[in-house]
DNA sequence: CCTAGATCGTCAGTATACTGTCAATCAACA
DNA sequence: TGTTGATTGACAGTATACTGACGATCTAGG
């Protein structure tokens, strides 16, 4: 069997690139978020980190930024987006002056409770196009692959090793 | 059969979610893609919009942002970048004065020519963890999914119809 | 106690992304 | 032909992302 000839140079190849598709997927997937979303003025981040620390409080930035697997430097940003939104407020701590720590206000707790039908409409809308069995599929495929690659990325996500600051079983 | 209990608010719904998993699978793939292609100074988007012109001399901006599905706006500056790096030149068409044509410079050439085998190594990195026919599996989904949800993104890909005006055969 | 190293939040700089708008230009039609 | 409407490139504004660095602070070791 002759090897295969050297594959031309076109953007054929870019569009059965693994990493071009999930570029495509990305961004597909946070419009359909968007537009599910658009009455809540809250972003696909902005809404994991609401999550993370409902699910967390009283945990800080850093922390944060491992539980989610985001930049640090970005969630600075996001945090005080949050905040200036009164969704969020931070507290010193009294036993490390570094840490600030991140607490879900009423509006914070109320808002979350609204946007959920709306985020389960968009991660629904996502996956639409696929037959059940295919979805199941995909997905299985997606957890693994994200799973294995955890530490390629530069944020590995930490869900367990984050927590045991606060004292609760990973 | 009783209806399902509502899902607590938890962290855990968002690992689990499709947009969460693209996200985390773009920034790792972009990730690796940085690494392998380090020797080179170009980022997934500058390379498939270098494929783009070399595929398709003589196009312009706004065709070249539906044949590699990228937002116009935002490929105003990465089309910038490449002009600065001298990898990239603008014409003004003569036949219609608001256009710049783009065209490859050898510099261009020869960078698309050397990084092609750092590209393929990233690709290929960003599914090793899966094994062949896993990979083959995620892959054919991908590409079905994104095909079906091309009109959900805010910049369809639209591969044939953006070349009519080159007169060649979609 | 005191210093070396680690960690925290923050910032500057760069690069995607998207929304909306604008002037210049072109195309189509009355 | 003259005006309307669409298109092009550009821009302002916002929001992720990542790199690298910084001062303030904490921790460990001597």
């Amino acid at each position: 069997m002759p090897s295969k000839p050297a594959a031309p140079i076109t953007i054929d190849a870019v569009y059965a690139a693994p990493g071009y598709l999930f570029r495509r997927m990305q961004q597909i997937a946070v419009s359909i978020f968007m537009e599910e979303c658009k009455a809540f003025d809250l972003t696909p981040v902005q809404y994991a980190a609401l999550i993370a620390i409902h699910t967390h409080p009283g945990i800080d930035a850093t922390r944060l930024s491992a539980v989610i697997a985001f930049d640090r430097s970005t969630l600075g940003s996001v945090i005080e987006r949050l905040q200036a939104k009164d969704y969020i407020e931070r507290k010193p701590a009294p036993e490390d002056k570094r840490i600030k720590l991140l607490y879900l206000t009423k509006s914070g707790a109320a808002i979350l409770r609204e946007i959920i039908p709306a985020v389960e409409r968009a991660q629904a809308r996502i996956l639409e196009p696929l037959k059940p069995t295919e979805r199941k599929t995909l997905m299985g495929l997606l957890v693994q692959l994200v799973d294995l690659n955890n530490e390629a990325s530069r944020v590995p996500l930490r869900a367990e090793d984050a927590l045991e600051h606060l004292g609760k079983a990973g």
